[in-house]
DNA sequence: AATGTTAATTACCTTAAAGTAAGTGTCTTA
DNA sequence: TAAGACACTTACTTTAAGGTAATTAACATT
């Protein structure tokens, strides 16, 4: 192994990894591209409904962070009351696979991590 | 869409998406298993050297984390000065796959996900 | 006798993420 | 005329993640 092999994973804060994790790796934007894979179009207040334990402003941001990634749409109607419809752009589709991918493992591995972090507990 | 058919992601702290993207969201984990992933087995300064910008601290708490999800093992020698060996566990290997499509999707999007990024700056 | 080695730990501090609760605008309906 | 719908925004507070720097144990080397 050459430290070359693996600079790919460290280059700092150009780091791809880094940055679509920073992206992805917080509370709720997961939850919501999944959920708007499922459901392909949703309001915001459906969004907020399905996720219940999430704040409005919360969802909020997190939907802004996704539409300046062009993961996913954001379609206003002008009418009152207000209406905005959100929806997975290509790129968000084609990030939904992968996703997809890692709750099957999470599905597969969650019961058996659990018990490692009871015995990781009780032994320390 | 039904409503069932989206709970499945929403089971609140019994979630399993959550519950492995609380641990691998971090900062550090997913470098530290992709590290491992190539190198196999390496001792912990050379992670910390590998790595670089992470403290010490971040590394202990990282690995440590790791461990008890049982994703990586680590191996004590009784030596002195110490010497203390991490590798990735089957389970550890089994979830390789995954962040490396991550990685490739980041790979192949990152470039437009930064314009994306900057555009929607500039409009706002 | 002092220094170096490795893998940590500890106390402390800063920053960022997330939560709370209230308010906003504009129209419709009771 | 008051309340309600919807999609936010704002100000403020709390919590968690991460960073810094010093310290430790136990022996080996200079």
């Amino acid at each position: 192994m050459s430290k070359n092999n693996l600079e790919k994973y460290l280059d700092a804060d150009n780091c791809p990894v880094r940055n679509v994790l920073d992206r992805i790796g917080d509370k709720w934007s997961v939850l919501v591209i999944l959920l708007l894979g499922d459901a392909d179009t949703l309001r915001f207040n459906e969004i907020h409904k399905y996720i219940g334990t999430i704040s409005q402003k919360m969802l909020t941001v997190t939907l802004k962070k996704l539409e300046a990634d062009d993961l996913i749409h954001r379609e206003i109607y002008p009418q009152i009351p207000p209406k905005v419809e959100y929806n997975l752009t290509e790129r968000g589709k084609s990030l939904l696979p992968n996703l997809k991918n890692l709750v099957s493992w999470a599905n597969e591995h969650m019961v058996e991590i659990k018990s490692a972090r009871a015995t990781a507990l009780t032994s320390s």
